[in-house]
DNA sequence: GCTTCATGTGATGACGTATAACATTTAAGT
DNA sequence: ACTTAAATGTTATACGTCATCACATGAAGC
């Protein structure tokens, strides 16, 4: 058994290297994720998928971990984004408000990506100054301030409280138990 | 290969039966559950643990998710009981503040059971008249009717939004977004 | 051209889930 | 009591996934 190796493309790919698998893959997870939640993802299929061997995308990621990392952080950039835009994007309602529904309409559009994000204890296992814990960071700091420097009771604990019900409704939404679409709660939300 | 097989107990175990293997493997998963959580719960190790042959666990579980399911049920009947002690539990604050206080120190001290019941996908994915399916319900069904008939808004959605205040805040301490313990935040709710 | 590095390949081992065929007790029926 | 069925163990096995190995190929710099 001499260890014969005759490798060549196994797909009906033409040239040996992929191109650029780093983002195939990572939009595959995205895609695998939203449609099966990231505790179904493998990176067997994420590779059959992209048409390369299972071996493959630990070429770009350390482990499964670190491309669900990698799928997390661009999630809280995508969410950051949303909530700075709701805060500045001026009508009637507050700019609390705002990003309130914001962030209701980002957890109900993105499931099992929020759920990756804030509910699969990828951040608090991150370490401290890792893209993701940044990224996590970034996302919530300015909706924790916004409450703080607006609302009447001004104590950092009671941030966390309003923030605890965005969550709250998000979770439990996504898990089955609220039927309603969030936006209708907002009006009943005591921010 | 003639499919000798020779079987004796593996362990040492002096009865071929077990006595009650059911039992026994429900309160290693609780174990395991609270010390791993539920997703680094295997059936292999239960099986280890309780002295047992791989396959034995599917004798008194159709699969994995069938164990899961009876620990949550477990878990949603020890809940139920923790928050109709508190609401008939005589003190000064309102029978409301009583039953949300229980409700935050039981998430907290059974971070892993918790999650298992609220944000595993196990109870919406169960059947309707399922022991796990009823045993949810009875949980939080006597929360939010006391809500309801308690509050100054008595809209069925506000109800909703107390629970996910309780909820999002369990689950921010669970995966580390929140330090402080629940109980200081009591005083802080907009119940 | 030649070397070097990044990236792809097949083979492999350790583990987990789940099922099948077989063994041993216990319980039930007569 | 004897026979038989049901419950609950056992080993063996098929298959999937994660992760790592040695090796192959192609691209980039010298």
């Amino acid at each position: 058994m001499k260890h014969i190796t005759d490798a060549k493309p196994s797909g009906s790919r033409k040239t040996y290297h992929h191109g650029d698998l780093r983002k195939v893959l990572l939009d595959a997870a995205l895609v695998e994720i939203a449609a099966h939640g990231a505790q179904g993802l493998s990176m067997a299929s994420l590779a059959r998928r992209a048409g390369v061997a299972q071996s493959a995308p630990y070429r770009h990621f350390s482990d499964r971990e670190d491309l669900l990392a990698a799928v997390a952080t661009d999630g809280f950039e995508r969410f950051t984004e949303a909530l700075l835009e709701a805060a500045s994007d001026g009508d009637d309602m507050t700019a609390l408000n705002r990003m309130a529904v914001a962030y209701l309409v980002f957890g109900e559009r993105n499931v099992e990506l929020y759920r990756l994000m804030f509910a699969s204890g990828l951040v608090p296992g991150a370490a401290p100054d890792s893209a993701l814990k940044r990224a996590a960071n970034a996302s919530f700091q300015p909706l924790l301030d916004r409450v703080r420097t607006s609302g009447p009771a001004a104590s950092p604990l009671s941030a966390h409280v309003r923030w605890g019900q965005l969550h709250g409704l998000v979770m439990l939404k996504a898990d089955g138990f609220i039927h309603d679409p969030l936006e209708a709660l907002v009006g009943v939300l005591s921010l």
